[in-house]
Parts: structure tokens; C-alpha cells; sequence
DNA sequence: ATACCTGCAAAGTCTTTGCCTTAGG
DNA sequence: CCTAAGGCAAAGACTTTGCAGGTAT
């Protein structure tokens, strides 16, 4: 396997992170899942549950974050975003991950076509897509 | 203007809803608006922050939805969700919209030219981009 | 030895609901 | 008139933090 537990721990000590049970853990956890996970998820799965505290994950997850290590899906913010559906207007956004600040991108979206092709592949109906571009806006750099 | 406050309150009566002050307020605010705003952004916002209640924003934002009027952007639940950043590994996302059931898509992502146009076109630096879709699965449809 | 981690419990923040009143059709 | 919609206040859900004690280095 390409990336294994112990390599990615490596990365954990060389950002400077302790190796503890609870970091090991972790990453075997996120490791063994193949998609994302929630706090919870992650608090109450079975390897971790009667292991180590939901604080102590949070507490490894933002670590992680910060080391980008770790990724938290979605626009920053605790609140939930809501926007307009309106006729012929699909919207991609530009956002900061510094300041928040959220733009509309005009460009051509260029998802449709894989789209399409996930409709019959997959058996999913009633697809659309969200796309959103994230980085550090000229003001905040 | 293509969108008038006045065509999307039709859309409402089309679909059941009644024409209520906070109805127009509320539509108005976010046809203003170009970009996604919070529950709090909206019940704040001058507009309507004098004029109707936070929890009555809340629950016409759930019937736009409903109907299909407005979208709630990012996956679906209230919590966070994380994931590993593993050399080499991007994944994209295909998520049930009933179940809640995610996936990762292995599909080569067709969104890293437009990337890397929005770079050098808007000065934003450490670009990287979510891509999710959404659907109904076999299973739910 | 000491700086970093952990567990527990409490506080915060945003969302959601109950109940009664108001008003649109 | 009848039922959907609104206001207020309280309850929920998930996240975040303070503090005292434990542990990797």
C-alpha cells in the first residue's frame, strides 16, 4: 500500500506532533475509511471509542489541519450557506481561506460533461454539482 | 433584469406559498446579494433584520428549499466533515442527497486547467478545489 | 525536566422546534 | 373562515475551551 499508517505518521513527527496512541489511532482510522468522515464518526468508530476522548480528536484534527495533514471539506464557516437557485444560472465559487470572502466565478464550468457521464455510470438521478475553488485572495497574501 | 424579485416571488405562489413581507424581503435580500449568505447573514442584514424574526428566515429558507427555490450549499449534515491530504490523491465526491451516503469518484478531475486560469487571473495563491455532486442513489430513487 | 497531550466537564454557537397569535387566499 | 406563516422563547446539536493531571521526548 502506498500510503501506509506509519508513513503518514512520519509526516506527523516531522511537522512536530508527539506520536501518541490516539494519533495512531486516528490515522489508521481515516486511513482504513475511503471517504470523509465527521467528528462523530470518528469519535464513536470502533477503533477509537472506548480509546480517547471526542476533545482529543478534535484537538488532533485541528492539528492536522493546520499541518495540512488533514482537510475540512466544505466553506469554512460553521454556518450553513444558502443561495438562489435561479433559471440558467450555475454559479462556481472563489472563496479565501484566510478572509471568508465568497465570489461567484463567470468561467465556463467544465464538470458537465463528467456529469453526464456519472449519470449513467453510477444510477444516480437528479445531478447537479458544486464546485469551489479555495486560496489565499491578493488582499490577505 | 432577468431575475426580478417579481418572477421568483411567481415561482413561490406557482409552488404554494403565500405572499408574505418577509417572503419579499427575504428574496429581495438575496437576489441583491451575489454570493451565498448565512442564516445569520440574512436575518442581520438590514433588510430584513428589523422586519421579521430569525426563526421565520430559518423556515422560509427550508420551504424555498423545498421547493427548490433556494440550494443549501456544501454536504448535507450539520457536522464537519474531514479528510486525509494524501500525496497524489484527489478525490472527488459523489453524495446522495437523500441516504447522505458519500463516495469518492475516481474519475480524472476535468477542473485543474480552470485552476490554474483562476490563478494567474485573480492573483490568488494556493489554489486548490472541492468538486462534489449530488444526486439521488438507486437505492433511494 | 518540560512542553505537549489528554480527559472531563462546561460553555459557546448555530440550528431547530413548540406554541400561540396573525394574516393571506 | 381555514390554514399557512410569524414571533418569541426554549431546546437541540455540534463544536470549542479551561483546567488539572499524564506522557513523549
Amino acid at each position: 500500500m502506498q500510503h501506509s499508517t506509519e508513513s503518514i505518521i512520519q509526516r506527523c513527527r516531522d511537522a512536530g506532533l508527539r506520536r501518541t496512541k490516539a494519533l495512531e489511532l486516528l490515522l489508521e482510522t481515516m486511513l482504513e475509511s475511503h471517504s470523509p468522515m465527521t467528528l462523530a464518526d470518528l469519535a464513536e468508530h470502533p477503533n477509537l471509542a472506548e480509546q480517547c476522548d471526542r476533545a482529543t480528536v478534535f484537538r488532533l484534527l485541528q492539528r492536522l489541519m493546520d499541518k495540512a495533514i488533514v482537510r475540512r471539506l466544505g466553506l469554512h464557516e460553521r454556518a450553513a450557506y444558502f443561495t438562489l437557485l435561479l433559471e440558467g444560472r450555475h454559479q462556481d465559487f472563489l472563496i479565501c481561506s484566510d478572509c471568508g470572502k465568497i465570489e461567484a466565478i463567470d468561467a465556463p464550468c467544465p464538470v458537465h460533461k463528467l456529469e453526464k457521464e456519472l449519470a449513467t455510470k453510477t444510477g444516480f438521478t437528479k445531478l447537479y454539482h458544486e464546485l469551489e475553488f479555495f486560496g489565499i485572495c491578493p488582499k490577505c497574501s
